[in-house]
DNA sequence: GTATATTTGTGTTTTAGAACATAGTTCTAT
DNA sequence: ATAGAACTATGTTCTAAAACACAAATATAC
């Protein structure tokens, strides 16, 4: 792990849903016991197999988790945008990480230790509920995308991940552009396909006038088709 | 939802780990809030879009949770046995139903409404993280099941499903019988393939004596190719 | 216990998407 | 600024698994 770097930083308006939970004694812990990290681009925030020591939160930048499946070949499993938490869920679970994370662009990340975190919600049931609210959604999804990657055709998954990108990320000024600069072998991999395909059946929408490139940039077009196309497989 | 009937049981001794973490007090609303219910072999617990209102835990049986994709085309998520909660993420995640569940066999469910629950662990951390780490724990599975259904090939996810349903389900006294009457589209619909490939697969097993069938009966002779058939995909 | 419906088994055809090949383009590091 | 690496694009081939078809065997309902 790379680039560590003290800041001085708000929680209380970095961390508000957690923050907002605490007592002030609890606040005062949190406060001295809280890490600011920066990553650079495409630097892991921790590894597969690595023992979790952190919450993390998110403050600015993307994230990927990732996965690696049969004959290393690697798959994102979910992407993170500020202010999200993520990386608990291995300690909750007494495990150690089944996934990797990774920086899309360079970040900044606030480190809570997870001891810390745990003793807090042992006596403090509404941190607990929004521990145990995050994990539920998280798993519906999950679900979700076991259906989706399984069942859906390649138009369809990808149709899927664009619309999950716009939705994390937002988009750029021009209200149509999607906030973030992907490789293709990225956008494949979260839509779980090849390379190729991904590029092949980008042009397809291209042709089709869903969607328009610039390079990396993607344009939404139509995306009331791209949703059809999402729902439809 | 029918077959209701109200049993004496000894919530004590079926409900262990809940029952473990509660006050005296706590224990005498649950005992007067839970419900027993019985459920015949292809009954449905409950379906898709209902509204979560109890947390349920299996006491006998078996039980699959189904989630419907493209088309309408459902697949098997997870199964259930007993002794396992399960019905709960959704009211945690503050949302309706998004899988069915249907009853394998007949089977004896605990019923207990959600809200019980939830006031419960606002003031009982233990409770709280017992929750935080059931989901923890299937949260994980989620992931790792997107990864190899998503690039395991087909011999691969058969015999993946064949080793969790005897580590689910367990053997018969004969030490190699898996403890399950299962369809042959049940067993497809678990490992994502086309029940023709289920059977034609099984068969292939049959031949190169992994397994041996007899009818639904499913006897595994070679574990361990098993387990190298799925490690490999 | 018999009739009907469902499930199982197997062969054949079709197809989506992977794998491979190669060229042009764009990053990125020095 | 330039060389090398990585990424993008597109055509071609190959293959795993779906789709389809039908017969035989079992289950389930009456």
């Amino acid at each position: 792990m790379a680039g560590k770097k003290k800041d001085i930083i708000d929680l209380s308006s970095t961390l508000p849903d957690i923050w907002r939970m605490l007592t002030d004694a609890e606040r005062e812990i949190l406060r001295s016991s809280a890490r600011i990290v920066h990553f650079k681009k495409n630097e892991l925030l921790y590894l597969e197999d690595d023992t979790p020591k952190d919450l993390m939160c998110l403050f600015s930048g993307k994230v990927k988790i990732l996965k690696s499946g049969v004959g290393g070949r690697s798959q994102i499993i979910r992407i993170i945008r500020p202010v999200q938490y993520f990386g608990y869920r291995a300690y909750f679970a007494r495990e150690n990480y089944v996934t990797a994370a990774m920086a899309f662009e360079s970040c900044t990340v606030c480190m809570i230790p997870m001891e810390l975190i745990e003793k807090f919600l042992r006596r403090n049931g509404n941190l607990a509920l929004f521990f145990i609210q995050m994990l539920s959604v998280d798993l519906g999804i999950a679900d979700q995308r076991v259906v989706n990657l399984t069942q859906k055709h390649v138009r369809g998954r990808l149709a899927e991940s664009l619309l999950a990108l716009k939705e994390s990320y937002g988009l750029e000024e021009d209200g149509a552009t999607i906030n973030i600069y992907l490789a293709r072998e990225d956008l494949a991999s979260l839509s779980n396909m090849t390379t190729s395909n991904a590029i092949r059946t980008l042009s397809n929408f291209v042709n089709e006038r869903i969607i328009a490139i610039d390079g990396r940039k993607i344009k939404i077009i139509d995306e009331e088709r791209l949703h059809k196309i999402s729902r439809m497989g």
